[in-house]
DNA sequence: CGATTTTGACCGGCGC
DNA sequence: GCGCCGGTCAAAATCG
């Protein structure tokens, strides 16, 4: 199912076959450098220049600008030929995580008709097994809440209701703790919580579960923690080591026992930097605000699990390419850290700073452009195993981002605008070593725009 | 008065 | 076994 549908009408490249196309070219130009060879031109050039006559200076300096006007025009096409490509890229990609979910989905409520799987499930929590992180994928899918719901209410829009793949498990779990149900197999989930209060129980048994797969995102901000459109409740703060800034955690109140949690903290480096790291699963409908960062970091997720599958196939993961290039992707990273694979969408690249990203002083919180953004990371990041991201993720991404952001707040589609165009009429900023090692010891969410350093995001703190 | 935040204590995992 | 550290709990304080 994967790829099911291209555009049609519309020629489908695979980013791949863009990149290949791109080198094709590069390659036919560096074959026919007998004739036209730019690069090659130009040292000749200079070259020539150096111990020549004036004629022939004349000539080159006529032939390099012929050569620079054809390859201005070449590169406008390729341009153009690139937002084609990334936009039903996007589109595609979109497509397939919508039928990957169903086919969790639907794999989800195969398992609960045959009964068995509630049962077991009781029991994993029992058996913490570490590496259970990473079973996530096995049915595939994303859905825990989709069986989760499928259950009790058949067909929550399956969209809604956000979940990590990682958590697919502990969502059943407690799907069955909220209906009352079993209070038993839940002693046995915490090992030690002595606590008598049963929704305590429940989220300490979903707990440990729980903490699968993580979003990261990176995100200038002034306010203490993005607008992501769902109501958190603060439980804890604490110093984190290596960073000034306190790290707050949320956990979501929409629902009760809803497993989704949050980790907010600044960036050491950079405080105008939130880092904000999501885990688990919404038990619950979500409004249309809260359903694009649901989406996202559900989306996030399922590729992060995806990769890991990936992985296991003999592939290289995503993550793995991503530590390959530090700084080549700046938008999204992977961390497959043992003990919960975390991907980390940094809003805060770009060329330049977005300060209409900021959030106002007198709001609290701003509106998430970013929502949706997360939307990206899937499809970008499944695209990048096995190829070079660069500008052109940083293209996709940014067209997406743009997308979701101005679907989410008109305010932002003129920053948006600007830093698609820079981007998009930019080479791909070069990687600067950020200062902020990221370390996930800082995390705020933030506005999806501003540009930022990018490796600081590679951080992920994976645990 | 209920909901939320604050904050110190507690717990478990991990490395030495 | 011990200490460090991240994460969570829960009582008290604060807010609306």
């Amino acid at each position: 199912m994967e790829k099911k549908h291209a555009p049609s009408g519309l020629p489908f490249f695979h980013s791949d076959d863009f990149l290949r196309r791109s080198s094709d070219r590069t390659l036919d130009d560096d074959d026919s450098s007998d004739h036209v060879k730019p690069h090659i031109k130009e040292m000749d050039f200079f070259s020539t220049n150096k111990g020549a006559s004036s004629s022939s200076f004349d000539v080159n300096i006529s032939v390099v600008k012929i050569e620079l006007e054809r390859l201005h025009e070449e590169n406008r096409r390729l341009r153009s030929t690139l937002d084609q490509i990334t936009r039903n890229y996007n589109e595609l990609q979109g497509q397939l995580f919508m039928v990957v979910q169903k086919q969790a989905l639907a794999n989800s409520n195969q398992q609960l008709k045959d009964g068995g799987v509630l049962n077991g499930m009781s029991n994993p929590i029992t058996d913490p097994r570490p590496s259970a992180a990473f079973d996530v994928n096995e049915p595939s899918a994303s859905d825990d809440k989709g069986q989760e719901f499928s259950a009790s209410s058949p067909a929550s829009n399956p969209m809604e209701v956000v979940s990590m793949e990682g958590d697919r498990r502990m969502v059943q779990i407690q799907g069955k703790h909220d209906e009352g149900n079993d209070q038993t197999s839940q002693s046995c989930g915490s090992p030690k919580s002595p606590t008598a209060d049963p929704s305590k129980k429940e989220e300490q048994v979903s707990e440990v579960p729980f903490r699968k797969a993580r979003v990261s995102v990176r995100a200038r901000s002034e306010a203490p923690t993005i607008n992501d459109g769902c109501q958190w409740r603060k439980y804890g703060q604490k110093m984190a080591k290596g960073n000034p800034c306190p790290r707050a955690y949320y956990r979501c109140t929409m629902a009760v026992g809803c497993p989704v949690r949050k980790q907010v903290q600044r960036c050491a480096e950079d405080k105008s930097i939130l880092i904000t790291t999501y885990e688990g699963s919404h038990n619950h409908p979500l409004p249309p605000a809260a359903t694009a960062m649901a989406k996202t970091t559900s989306a996030a997720a399922a590729m992060l699990l995806s990769g890991s599958t990936t992985s296991k196939d003999g592939v290289l993961p995503s993550s793995a390419y991503f530590h390959s290039l530090p700084y080549a992707s700046t938008m999204a990273t992977l961390s497959s850290s043992p003990p919960f694979p975390t991907i980390t969408l940094d809003l805060t690249q770009g060329p330049n700073p977005v300060p209409y990203i900021r959030t106002p002083p007198p709001a609290p919180t701003f509106p998430l452009p970013f929502q949706g953004y997360p939307m990206l990371a899937p499809s970008r990041l499944s695209a990048l195993p096995g190829m070079q991201m660069g500008q052109q993720q940083r293209t996709a991404s940014m067209m997406e981002t743009v997308t979701a952001a101005i679907a989410s707040d008109p305010n932002f589609t003129t920053a948006l605008a600007a830093a698609i165009s820079t981007i998009m009429g930019a080479p791909p900023p070069p990687p600067m070593p950020s200062n902020n090692g990221g370390n996930s010891s800082n995390g705020v969410p933030g506005l999806p725009g501003s540009p930022q350093l990018p490796q600081s995001c590679t951080t992920f703190s994976t645990n």
